[in-house]
DNA sequence: AATGAATGAGACTTCATTCAT
DNA sequence: AATGAATGAAGTCTCATTCAT
């Protein structure tokens, strides 16, 4: 970002181009916006875009750092996010895990059905994106989750590979989900794939070897 | 295609312009190829690619359909495929079938980090791709060897919603690896993940629910 | 038109362009411009033209448009014209129409020498450009003009077929004159095709049939 | 031309090339055809024409003299022509020259109606074509035939200026009916064009002025 | 003679970015 | 600070013509 936005103004500014930003990509696609329609889109000219933005991609990388910071935010409203920051007792047993994962899996649908699907666009293009950070937050927000059901139920025997488990549950899920909501003719309901994702990460994370 | 290639000399053309493209989506990125770039590494001229090839996307097209038929020859050729083929009895009992998804996985991952990141970079941007193909052969491909293990073992109740568990996995499976090698920092080992997904994959297919 | 040329600066840049066609096809020919021929002409970036101009059709469209006005124009300041318009009395007898159609005839080849050709060479390609816009122009002018002749010395049995020989005589004055000024070798003088077409108008105008 | 056909295999081919030039010139346009296409038309590759033609242009020109005979000959071959030939007395008066003009008027309308349109395209080019040949026939054929008429009826006083009237009469009637048959809407008949034009040439012919 | 694969100049158009006002 | 006109590099695709076989 080539200025701190200080003054009220700046901020007004940074925010709406951001947000035509998000609305352009809904509509174009990540690779569809150009920088006109981003400015026109947020009623600024060309000119003021790059007093904020040093070049196109510093916008999207605005944006996608914004998203992140709401999913996290949202993440961390989920019922059980709260419960486990407050130090509540988790529901005990595998029902408890199994409800919960298959919240979050809800929740992970909702999420990319929302926006009209900016948040689908967005993940499509990860690799084009610095996604990192938005992964590092899911990724940290579900490590922190899991570890609270594993410190109660197996702290005996805590389990060592935790992250890599959490690195292929978080992937798992989300591009299953996108590859899903991206398929054109869909040959199964949503519910089913909810309910086998849910039934594998559990199984994953409750199985035989997790212990 | 523009041209059927009936003499040996427009196949040799074709061919060179498709590992061309190859090269230059390995080298340049799927968006940071050109026409100009993959004729001059093709070592012909521009008009040549457009005598083989309607436009860009067809090249690319071409090179897609081409490695999807190089991996289904590959899974053919895997042992297990083999024996599956020739109505071998399925190694019994769940040893065998993580033996097997481990070594699907393996070959994963081999081909991914094969011929430069070319299917990394491939499969980075299905959604810009006719990749439904590729995808069908490959889930095609785990539907036919799944069968014939649950045909073995829970004949009396077959799993109902065998293509709901195959879209799970290899959806996840193969995203989570190319998530993995796109990492630039890895924080875990390769071995990590491979046992991580089998884990995973073996206790999604064969846990309670799925008799 | 992309833009609406509402600063004074734009508007200048799209007179700039037109009037870089207009010499552009005179020195080229229709089917000889460039964009970038254009835009150079004009002192200009090729940008500079698109960002006015939807594409090369609509500059040359654009030009049609400006020439056809001003040829609206001139037909208006003729003295004739003028004196229609004002409600004279039109000079009585053939006489004055034959001295009326002189002068018209007189104009077009005026106007078709003027400019370095560059009406000359529109015509001559009047079938692949909106030229009808124009010839309605034409026809209009001449049909105001003749029917004020003869709703004076005809109103008792007024010409059905007016708009037939309006169509006739304005194709065959135009084509027969673009076609002698195209001639390389010419083996008659201008006067005298013009005597001759006014002999051949005025002759259909009033002839027999014409009562 | 490069090459003379002499052997019968090149007059052949000579013959399919031109044809194919006119069907690709109905179907594509003037500048719509390619030398591609003309070839694939004809049957043979693009090698073989340049064999034979020079250059495209080349081609064209063939074609355009090879019609300028064919309509000479069709000329040739009506009845007033063959009649005139024959040094028969054309029909006296007015009446039998407004007749002949009606009929060569017909034949004109049926000429550019004919072989899908093929005249009417190439007359609408005229302008980028080797043309003159072709109007030298008519004109020449159109003086040929007017000559006996005047002959027969003025031989005392000679029409000086014939050339031009035959100029202007062959173009007005030519691009008159070119710009009727373009005209998309058509708001008169044929046939009212077709006396219209009658009427102005006869008029014009016959008029105080040509004595 | 015939073929048709190969060529490559050149046309059109887009769009991120700059800069004078 | 804001504007938006101007820029021009770069990309895609066409097609007349050549030349090795």
């Amino acid at each position: 970002m080539r200025k701190k936005p200080k003054q009220k103004r700046s901020r007004q500014m940074v925010d709406a181009l951001i947000e035509a930003t998000a609305k352009c990509v809904t509509e174009l696609g990540l690779d569809g916006i150009t920088t006109h329609h981003i400015a026109e889109t947020a009623g600024v000219s060309v000119g003021s875009l790059y007093q904020y933005f040093d070049d196109k991609d510093s916008l999207v990388e605005a944006l996608v750092d914004k998203l992140a910071n709401e999913i996290a935010e949202a993440l961390r409203r989920l019922p059980m996010m709260e419960q486990a920051a407050a130090g509540a007792e988790p529901a005990g047993g595998t029902a408890g895990l199994r409800n919960n994962v298959h919240l979050i899996i809800q929740f992970g649908f909702a999420l990319l059905n929302s926006r009209d699907g900016l948040y689908l666009e967005l993940v499509r293009n990860w690799h084009s994106l610095p996604t990192d950070r938005v992964m590092d937050i899911l990724q940290q927000t579900f490590m922190d989750l899991s570890r609270v059901y594993f410190l109660k139920h197996y702290q005996n025997t805590p389990i060592e590979d935790l992250h890599v488990r959490i690195f292929i549950i978080a992937n798992s899920v989300m591009f299953t989900m996108v590859r899903y909501i991206g398929q054109p003719r869909m040959m199964m309901s949503q519910d089913e794939i909810t309910r086998g994702l849910t039934e594998m990460v559990v199984g994953y994370l409750s199985g035989e070897a997790a212990r």
